[in-house]
RNA sequence: GGUGCCAUAGCUCAGUUGGUAGAGCAACGGACUGAAAAUCCGUGUGUCCCUGGUUCAAUUCCAGGUGGCACCA
């Protein structure tokens, strides 16, 4: 039986090694599940593996991509599925890591098919909510589609948004395309999850962060300075430098808010991977653990 | 050694004419279906330095202690 396992776990918490260990003692490859990660012209700010990492075990979706693609969860589902496919035809065992959490359920659940939408209309929505206000488009919505109307985050103008863009684009309801159904997928999923105390996850972070300095942050940040609208710069690490070139703030401040920041994302992980009763959970430093439990777990399906 | 000032949340500080307290930052919890490292919502987490005194009641007033800072020797 074919087994996909899953290595995720808040920001610096170690996935990359324990990824690489894992995927050496099962002979096998490694799917990449990171947002960020993905786009060649990124790579101090997303902590990308080393080359060396590279080398040891075949990676895919890293580094792959540009930040001029319009990359998604969606697109990412395809693709990954489509990769997996080939995969499960030379391995029994394939590992998926990264931290992108609604990249992983597009992988494990799937997501539900919408149109895509015209670059025009976005745009167009983008300019109704800043002209005439998130109440506005609220009401929009409320016509369209009363029912999603009913169960979003009415605060939330990246949802209202994103529900209207699909009722203009398609003429029908957004809520009638969210089947919200799990998708069958032709190969078993294992969920594990790296963790530890607060505190230590914290230090991580932060001597991540002053490494991510020192090997030139502030030099790739300036490079994507011109690019700065796109959405794969709208980025921990990147945008907070993009304020300091912008006079708004100082250095010093601006590796202040990246550090912030990256302990407010690995917070966000953790809520969300918490809340998923399937992870199975190892501290860093338990890898050999960790392949023990997915040895056996294994041989036991 | 002497004198003065200070001691309240993780940090910087406010405040209580005596009725056990609140701001900023940090932190913490949650939502999440085509931007997801995105976007949005919520929450004070406290031996008010210690001991004794006055008082119905002390974080607040008084005394002593401890620690810190400043100045004088």
């Amino acid at each position: 039986m074919k087994t996909l396992v899953i290595i995720t776990g808040p920001t610096a918490i170690g996935k990359t090694k324990a990824a690489i260990e894992t995927a050496k003692y099962f002979n096998t490859e490694i799917v990449s599940a990171d947002s960020r990660q993905i786009y060649k012209e990124l790579s101090v700010g997303t902590a990308v593996p080393s080359p060396a990492d590279m080398e040891s075990v075949r990676h895919h979706f890293i580094h792959t991509h540009s930040i001029h693609d319009s990359i998604n969860a969606s697109w990412y589902e395809t693709e990954a599925i489509e990769l997996l496919e080939s995969l499960f035809l030379k391995y029994n065992t394939v590992v998926l890591t990264g931290g992108s959490m609604l990249y992983i359920d597009a992988v494990c659940k799937g997501i539900d098919i919408v149109p895509d939408i015209d670059p025009e209309l976005r745009k167009n929505l983008k300019v109704q909510l800043e002209e005439k206000g998130l109440e506005h488009l609220r009401l929009q919505l409320k016509k369209l589609d009363q029912k999603y109307y009913q169960q979003v985050d009415l605060k939330n103008p990246a949802r209202i948004v994103h529900a209207l863009e699909v009722c203009l684009m398609t003429g029908k309801p957004y809520s009638s395309f969210r089947k919200a159904e799990p998708k069958k997928r032709s190969f078993n999923i294992l969920k594990t999850a790296l963790n530890c105390e607060r505190a230590k996850l914290h230090t991580r972070i932060n001597h991540r962060v002053d490494e991510m300095i020192s090997n030139g942050l502030e030099e790739e940040a300036l490079r994507m300075f011109p690019l700065r609208h796109l959405n794969p710069l709208n980025t921990v690490g990147y945008r907070e430098f993009f304020e300091y070139f912008d006079g708004k703030i100082s250095k010093v401040k601006a590796i202040e808010l990246i550090k912030r920041n990256t302990r407010r994302y690995a917070r966000k992980q953790l809520t969300w991977f918490r809340n998923d009763s399937e992870y199975t959970w190892f501290r860093p430093e338990e890898i050999k653990k960790l392949i023990k439990f997915i040895e056996i777990t294994i041989q036991n399906q």
